[in-house]
DNA sequence: ATGAAAGCGCTAACAC
DNA sequence: GTGTTAGCGCTTTCAT
């Protein structure tokens, strides 16, 4: 099977003796040429089954409409809510996303972000892999002038945008609403606490308890992955403290759905026993029994704000005193895995 | 601020008093140029910050060593697990992906086509929206001879490599054991049934049901978006039948857990009085209350041998005689909601 | 072992 | 209103 070859400026301009100038600029609409030229030429580009050379145009312009996205994994709940938000506003501008999965693991994300500068992306998204401490792979962008925008899992340092949700804040009020349902041994389950996300949250967790006269207890912290399996783990520490806790806080929807289906398999009524509580807002949250209180994560939203901060800062319109740090509300979703019977 | 501009093998040339074309061969590490020359470049190259430009590589070379991937959602565990599996086999091999969601929206599928194809992918990977028919936006690819490959959700045309599901045998056996479990009257979930994966799982569950001798009922076929939504409002149309049926077989694990949690607020015994089995082994069936019988739907393994035989035609190594459709085994993985007890 | 030069497909400054 | 020309950064043939 012979295979036809790609239809370019030069062979309608020969087929129409005229200069590919003018096919460039007929193909642009541009008002400089004739009308009649135009049509010509846009009949015979669509007839011929003509297709811009994306990459001869970028490699021109030095300017490609891409914008690179970085994120640890993509099979997350809450991330693919933040891609379709980005999209919903990134495509009618006439941007696309290239996406790339750091799969957690910092020596592959700072792979990703140099095949991205590579590909002369206009802009780059982050979330940041578990093990990323620090970030010069990112310093190319920056110096170059390629806004690199952090969302959800940040680096500490102020040198570029930042999107975040007030996990302080979050962590807090979630704590605080265990409190005010009779906790006081509280289990909190956290991610890997170099990371901003599962950190703050950690100290909103501290911070109130402390406030309400519980001291910390060390062995009430749980540090894993967070996955279905670490939540079954999870469990299977807590039932064997004595005293068994009253509580437990952890930092995403999953994990807190798997240990709550652990605990019950053992025994142990929820939320009689202990009552429960995760972070996300992860449809799991509205199918588990009981249903899972739980901090929404409003991923959609934050995308949107994202992509138009970008396009903004692309198109030198972001006010030059606009916050290096956004954040972005959440809000506690109280459902019955929380709610004592008040009769007990 | 000002920023640094890039750095190009002209700029290396310069400076080291040598032509652009040694630079290129340097950084290359070819045979051809003496190790001395080699080293000074890459070093000069190294401290200098040079970054290949990709843009300008892959305009000469013709080859972009980029696959697009259109798929109808990211937020799917199945979607993001075949992603998964596609990566890691092709990034070792020197490619990377270029993803884009339809969302469901044939327009947007055309759309995407197109951008891939004038970003001059070298090869593309496609899951069809629910609404997509026909599939001419993909000619272009094929008269060029850029490999097409659809996986789950895929046309119906023998023209292109396709990666599917036994959705039928699936489907089948899925019904049988809900048959085997003393049931009878059966309810299927199904989604837009243009599509093969939800067409053939209903044609598995007709013939399942026809062979043991149970006709087919219509008002038992409820066609919806399969969304945790659609479970819901799926068992408020359920509970309203008379008589109940005694078994649900969902095409998805989303939709069938909601419809199960919903039908256990109304009282329903699960699974007692209704069983319930699902499809695509989601993480979502492991949590729920009695867990969820459901198909596993191996999207890692399916990534993989995607993949690997995209590279292979991309080698021109895939034998002439490959079938165009390829199966993938699933499995059916029986948990408690299908499980009637026997004392009854 | 290295260099000169052409060209991938497109755009834009400058000419007429 | 249209054409000429140069150049984006890189690779590669051909020459030396």
């Amino acid at each position: 099977m012979s295979h036809k070859k790609d239809i370019t400026i030069y062979d309608i301009a020969r087929e129409l003796r005229i200069s590919a100038a003018t096919v460039s600029r007929s193909l642009k609409n541009s008002p400089v040429i004739s009308v009649k030229t135009r049509q010509m030429v846009q009949e015979l580009a669509h007839k011929k089954g003509y297709r811009p050379n994306t990459v001869a145009h970028n490699l021109r312009k030095q300017k490609t409409n891409t914008i690179g996205m970085i994120v640890p994994r993509l099979d997350s709940y809450f991330i693919s809510t933040v891609l379709a938000g980005i999209e919903t506003v990134l495509n009618p501008a006439g941007y696309h996303l290239i996406i790339s999965q750091s799969f957690e693991n910092s020596e592959k994300e700072i792979v990703n972000a140099m095949t991205m500068f590579n590909n002369r992306v206009d802009a780059l998204i982050v979330s940041l892999a578990a093990d990323t401490t620090e970030i010069s792979h990112f310093e190319p962008f920056m110096e170059k002038g390629v806004p690199v925008f952090f969302f959800d899992r940040v680096c500490k340092q102020d040198i570029c945008q930042k999107f975040v949700l007030d996990n302080y804040q979050a962590g807090y009020e979630m704590t605080k609403h265990l409190i005010e349902q009779q906790s006081r041994k509280i289990v909190h389950i956290t991610g890997n606490l170099t990371k901003n996300v599962y950190n703050d949250r950690m100290n909103g967790y501290r911070q109130a308890i402390e406030d309400h006269g519980i001291s910390f207890n060390p062995a009430y912290l749980i540090t894993n992955n967070l996955s279905l399996k670490a939540g079954i783990e999870a469990a299977e520490q807590i039932i064997l403290m004595k005293p068994l806790p009253d509580a437990i806080f952890a930092a995403n929807d999953l994990c807190a759905s798997a240990c709550m289906a652990a605990l019950k398999e053992k025994g142990v009524k929820i939320p009689d026993d202990i009552i429960i509580g995760g972070f996300n807002n992860d449809p799991v949250s509205r199918l588990v029994e009981p249903r899972l209180t739980t901090v929404n994560y409003p991923g959609d939203t934050m995308g949107k704000i994202i992509a138009s901060k970008l396009i903004d800062k692309l198109q030198g319109k972001l006010p030059a005193d606009f916050p290096v740090t956004q954040i972005i509300k959440s809000e506690l979703v109280v459902r019955a895995s929380t709610l004592r019977k008040k009769s007990a």
